[in-house]
DNA sequence: TGTCCACTGGAAGGGAGGGCTT
DNA sequence: AAGCCCTCCCTTCCAGTGGACA
């Protein structure tokens, strides 16, 4: 009999139940396990709500992974459940990682406010004076409770000021119906420094931290989620624990631990295993790791990929620590043979930092005396693997084959 | 002790590219 | 079409600096 390529494929599925996304950090189980006390303690700020009055502002804080999002998301559900006979209380979540500008939450909140069949606020274009009095009228027009949350606040913060907060905050003076309360989600503890105290104290009249999961909780959560994606049998408690215990070594991230489990049984199941073991939670996280950096490398702009392709040419070439300057001409060098504009050092050294932040490299200034102050530059990430996703671009293609000063007196010819 | 290198990193602003209004 | 607004990416300009060396 002949069997379809896909055959081996399609009958090996037997380690998950149907729904895989249940391991997917976008999916609120119905109870979430150790958090009913910061699940109690938000739920009576919010209950004020149901009565429509203005519930406090909130500030959440919490390392990525120890549930914050979920706890917040989850109260949503509940409020609209309980607030449907009335229909007065809007829950709205925005994500200030995605939408960061000062323009963008103000038209996102205000497009929430706007049917469907009437004009939207466009993503761009107007005064945000505009927007601002828009959101304000579309808002006030029906007396309604707004709890907005505004998650990853502190990416807010840190790209556009706090200008936002400011008109967040004190919207309620200028609102005669309606009610705004403000729900801030941050992973720093300490990013209401950058705030202006004023609005520091009008957002923070409530707080609420997240400690990390510890193991034990973590394997509860691995527990709960793993009986409902795998098929019984499956998951051994051994993987549940290692997963548990890898994870709470990483700060006690849940998420971790969930993808840790989640791609371990999607690598035993394309080993047609019908078991998840040890084994494959430890190519798992091998896995995780890489793919994170590629994808980060893959989708740097042009300019960061040849300065990044520099470094690991200086670095194979035989010079472990850089500073700016050879990176700087080394770029230059590359610019040349590939006919991309080049940058001037300036911009140069902010680029560096951003490769710094993500964890491609490591940047340290130093002083070297009387031969100046400059950055130390080291590699943080395998050089084939890098290299690798590099050569994915047309670009860098280009370089291979030619010969490229990297220093003033090396040649360098890159190799596969 | 002061000098001076090779930068760092802040400030200001240009201009392209998205869009709106009149 | 002209005249706005907002954001992003980038340039220009420049004061500031840790510490090896004379």
């Amino acid at each position: 009999m002949e069997e379809s390529v896909f055959q081996n494929y399609l009958k090996s599925d037997t380690l998950f139940k149907k729904n895989r996304d249940i391991l997917r950090p976008s999916y609120i189980p119905e109870n979430l396990p150790h958090r009913d006390y910061q699940i109690d303690q938000l739920a009576s700020i919010l209950a004020t709500a149901l009565r429509g009055d203005r519930p406090s502002n909130v500030l959440v804080f919490g390392k990525t992974g120890t549930g914050k999002t979920a706890v917040v998301k989850f109260l949503g559900k509940e409020i609209k459940k309980s607030s449907d006979e009335m229909g007065t209380i809007d829950y709205i979540y925005l994500n200030c990682e995605v939408v960061d500008t000062q323009y963008g939450v103000l038209a996102n909140i205000g497009n929430r406010f706007i049917s469907d069949w009437e004009e939207q606020i466009p993503f761009t274009g107007w005064p945000t004076e505009k927007v601002y009095n828009m959101l304000k009228e579309k808002m006030d027009s029906k007396m309604r409770v707004a709890v907005i949350i505004l998650d990853e606040i502190d990416k807010l913060v840190y790209k556009s000021g706090d200008d936002v907060l400011y008109h967040l905050s004190k919207i309620n003076d200028d609102l005669t119906q309606a009610k705004v309360s403000i729900i801030g989600i941050s992973n720093e503890l300490k990013f209401t420094e950058f705030l202006d105290p004023r609005i520091k104290s009008r957002l923070g009249e409530e707080k609420m931290v997240f400690p990390p999961y510890n193991a034990e909780q973590l394997r509860d959560i691995l527990m709960q989620r793993a009986e409902l994606a795998f098929r019984e049998g499956v998951v051994e408690p051994s993987v549940i624990s290692l997963c548990a215990a890898l994870a709470a070594q990483e700060h006690g991230d849940a998420r971790r631990a969930l993808e840790l489990l989640r791609v371990a049984g999607e690598l035993a199941e394309r080993n047609h295993e019908d078991k998840v073991t040890e084994t494959y939670v430890y190519k798992a996280k091998n896995k995780i790791e890489l793919d994170c950096v590629a994808e980060v490398i893959r989708t740097l702009p042009t300019q960061s990929k040849l300065l990044l392709f520099g470094m690991i040419l200086n670095e194979e070439g035989g010079r472990e620590k850089l500073n700016t300057g050879d990176v700087f001409s080394t770029y230059k060098e590359l610019c040349k043979k590939t006919g991309v504009s080049v940058l001037t050092q300036r911009r140069i050294t902010d680029l560096i930092s951003e490769l710094d932040m993500l964890g491609i490299i490591h940047a340290r200034v130093i002083s070297k005396g009387r031969y100046g102050r400059t950055r130390e530059i080291t590699l943080s990430v395998p050089i084939m693997e890098a290299k690798k996703v590099l050569e994915e671009d047309d670009i860098i293609k280009e370089l291979y084959g030619q010969k490229i000063k990297i220093q003033a007196t090396l040649d360098y010819m890159p190799r596969t």
